[in-house]
DNA sequence: CTGAAAGCGCTTACAG
DNA sequence: CTGAAAGCGCTTACAG
């Protein structure tokens, strides 16, 4: 910055007022500056100045995410990334690739770069770090899941609500025998769907069968699964799948099976090209471009002030038809 | 830091010691400092120390992509993510939404917060910036494109050659009359496939047929190509889809015609459950983690001190035949 | 409308 | 093995 106020024949402090269009320069002053600026390919540096800035604003945030290999997590990105850009603040982005011991020292590397805030979509090993931080003055929003153990905003799905939904689907067409294959239950959103899908069955007088209900699965054992289900002696007569890498893994069990035409499947958040498949893939839709953006919106309201309860914030799903979930019990 | 300082008894420069690893501190003086540490819930303010240190090193690479809506651009952030975590380094990324206007504007934010790198997959309208920032030492890696009026390294797919494999590979099932349907036409990758079916048309006497090339389409613009075409009076063969998203329209727009299991069909680019679909897609698949992995790994190397002349490293391709690819000539 | 001095939280270059 | 002083590039708080 010296050297454009030297080329401009100026101070540093008028060099900082035009870059930062602040007030009270002369049209003159400015175009000098600026002249020099060009001349020199000069960029301000923000981080040096947030070091003396009042309020020690870094207009960065960082986000928290599981891995960004399923669709959800990259549409929740997107949307936080536009959002921040539209505040000119820029986006830490760090996933976990699975590995929660990573953890803590993701969150302590974003910490360490002063972000503004923290959007978490998961954080259950750095806890400590994170209240810490937030009492500091960092604002801290959970995403896809509730705050764990401390008091922040929070912007997930209404899962329960979903997965009665889906699971009331299923018993609308008439089945009875409905099986769950769901996901990681250390995951609270993953809990919540087997929760909802057990309240509905129970509503119905049908008492959840635990040997139709598989958790902790991924692609690969959720296909091992559907298939073993497909093929026993008594087969589900429909399939919830609370995970849409669980509902991958089912479609090609089902298949491996030959019972894709047979037993119904609704799955839990949305796929691309699902409606490409036969049948169709019916599915709860989550929102994730809504999560994201109410969620970057939330936190910049606490950037900008505002000081009112935490509170956490439902988004809608909804069910789309698409031909899996609306076989019809034939037996 | 002081504050640590002061409730550890020591000087700051013990404290900076302390936490940077350094050597020739005492077990016990480091034991103080690591309480103090624990007990304020102190973390380093790695942005200040940047500000010093002599090599400015803010250990933060920018990201710059297209949009995020791509499986491709996914799996190439997240090999990315993977290193640079490995590095100590955090990722800005930014993507664009599709609108090249805000390239200037993203690429400056990423400026002005003096990252050490920049990985770029695109960059036509903020050319002077970056070759600015690069005389001035930043690294520039270019990924899934070739470096755009300047010197720099790159990373990419061997597009050619794969659009040549799939052209062929049509060619082979005894097609002639082979469409081309592809995306923007203003990206290198996506001309040099364009220009990989050309050739190997004209290798087998063919004259590319300008009614079959339709260019810088869009998902929607392909799925109402392909199914014009499929309508026509003199239908193509077979079609090669230059770029995945166009890839879903074209299978749509198959669809509608009811031609999916007449009309062959090879993408450039994978999809997920692509191997779900009826008939399987045949795909030219990209290795978006490889070019990811090398694209960071090289800009490492940079800042490592190599100082070797750039170069472009072209990661290769592959042919997984699922079925749409195999449709033979029926007529 | 403009600029000189001080200071943000660190690391550097020294001195002990 | 330890720490005091200076300085990185900005913004703040002033003074003119």
């Amino acid at each position: 910055m010296s050297d454009v106020a030297v080329l401009a024949g100026v101070g540093t402090k008028t060099v900082s007022r035009v870059l930062n269009g602040e007030p009270n320069v002369s049209a003159k002053t400015t175009a000098k500056v600026l002249a020099a600026v060009e001349e020199l390919d000069y960029q301000l540096d923000l981080m040096a100045g947030s070091l003396r800035r009042i309020d020690r604003r870094t207009h960065s945030i960082g986000l928290l995410i599981g891995a960004l290999d399923n669709p959800f997590s990259t549409a929740l990105t997107n949307a936080v990334e536009i959002i921040a850009f539209r505040r000119k603040s820029v986006l830490l982005s760090s996933s976990l690739h699975l590995d929660p011991r990573r953890e803590r020292e993701v969150v302590g590397e974003l910490l360490r770069r002063r972000v503004d805030g923290l959007l978490l979509t998961t954080a259950t090993h750095s806890l400590d770090i994170v209240a810490a931080a937030q009492s500091r003055g960092t604002v801290v929003v959970y995403m896809d899941g509730p705050p764990l153990g401390m008091t922040a905003d929070a912007v997930l799905s209404d899962s329960r609500s979903g997965a009665i939904l889906a699971t009331k689907h299923l018993l609308d067409q008439g089945h009875r025998r409905i099986a769950y294959i769901g996901a990681r239950r250390d995951v609270y959103t993953i809990r919540e769907r087997r929760m909802g899908y057990e309240d509905e069955l129970r509503r119905w007088g049908i008492a959840p069968d635990p040997a139709l209900i598989i958790e902790d699965a991924n692609e690969g054992t959720a296909e091992a699964a559907a298939r073993e289900l497909a093929m026993s002696g008594n087969p589900p007569h429909a399939i919830f799948s609370g995970q849409n890498l669980c509902t991958i893994g089912v479609i090609r069990g089902l298949r491996s099976a030959q019972a894709q035409q047979r037993i119904a499947l609704v799955g839990f958040d949305d796929l691309p090209m699902s409606d490409l498949l036969d049948p169709g893939l019916t599915v709860i839709a989550q929102n994730p471009e809504q999560i994201g953006t109410r969620a970057a919106e939330r936190l910049f309201q606490r950037l900008d002030g505002d000081v009112s309860d935490a509170s956490t914030s439902l988004v809608p799903v909804r069910l789309i038809e698409r031909g899996s979930g609306e076989i019809r019990i034939s037996g």
